[in-house]
DNA sequence: CCGAGTCAGTTCAATGAATGAACCGTAAGG
DNA sequence: CCTTACGGTTCATTCATTGAACTGACTCGG
């Protein structure tokens, strides 16, 4: 996806970030890291990949923060792959995309499933209000530009977005 | 992406998620749906996509029953481009991938916070535990064969994976 | 010392997808 | 009749992905 071409014109933080973990491939890499897979070998036998695009988006993601390169031999010179604090913040991420494809896809044969170790029941995914704890559906949200926004973008539906709006509401375009 | 090339071997659920959402543009155009963006016109306008690629994204979508077409005129006969119940549900995903955007891309120009209506608190992720209750982070979370599991793969990874696993633990290869 | 094997890549020709500009069809408005 | 709006399709060019072959540093066994 985005190398030296980026979604342009989407300054915006979304955009950003899925120029980082929307390529072919990268998703799956670091569900492999989640599970536990390290080592450039061992992500290609897994995953079926290119060898020349694991070894992209390796470095991509290295260079991106979510991945850290570390030695576990000398001679010759060795790395594997580890998640680092940022790479493990994604996990809700992975978890989410894991729990809809299980819901939504027809047939599943292949389905992973995700325990809590600490008493062994089974994970389910949440956004909750901060202020008054309670689970927050899409219909009771709403959008809005955060502090220190600018917007560059002056189409009908950006000019729309700088008001907050109500989600899964029709915009109200000019 | 996976258009007649799919990620082949992956039959995981996973992966066949990813054949769906993780095209070049197709979470863009699923979050401009959630900010209530429904006209083809309106995509494009905002996305700044390749007319073909986003018809041919729009397609996948109610293929896949993210999206729904509603008419909206009929002469010309025109439709809007609506989340189902299963779009709806990808609310989580869409707000964890930009929660995580906002915590760790370095300068966030522009940045969407996102609001409880109800009580006017911000809202936070969770992957909480359906049994016991609390907050469940990856370190304390297990993997599993789901039932009903087929194995077709026998790399040594797949194969390390049959067996229930700690996530984040480096794999015990044979 | 030699040859085979391991690991983590790089290189390269062929294929397939994305891009952007131009075009099309239906219809409303003037 | 002419122009505009909308929602596409078509097509040549550019770019990314693929898979196979190759490299280079090293280890091990004989």
């Amino acid at each position: 996806m985005g190398l030296g071409k980026d979604y342009s014109g989407q300054n915006c933080t979304f955009a950003r970030t899925l120029e980082i973990l929307g390529e072919r491939w990268t998703l799956l890499v670091i569900r492999d890291a989640f599970y536990g897979v390290r080592r450039f070998g061992d992500f290609l036998a897994h995953l079926d990949a290119p060898r020349a695009v694991l070894a992209d988006r390796l470095d991509t993601l290295v260079t991106a923060g979510v991945l850290a390169k570390q030695r576990y031999q000398e001679s010759p010179p060795r790395d594997e792959y580890v998640l680092t604090d940022a790479g493990v913040e994604l996990w809700p991420v992975l978890f989410q995309l894991t729990a809809w494809g299980n819901r939504h896809l027809d047939s599943p044969r292949s389905l992973r499933v995700f325990r809590h170790l600490d008493c062994g029941g089974l994970l389910a995914g949440f956004v909750r209000c901060d202020a008054c704890g309670r689970t927050v559906e899409a219909a009771d949200t709403q959008v809005e530009p955060g502090p220190g926004t600018t917007f560059p973008r002056s189409d009908r539906v950006s000019v729309a977005l700088r008001e907050p709006h109500r989600l899964l509401q029709p915009l109200q375009l000019a």
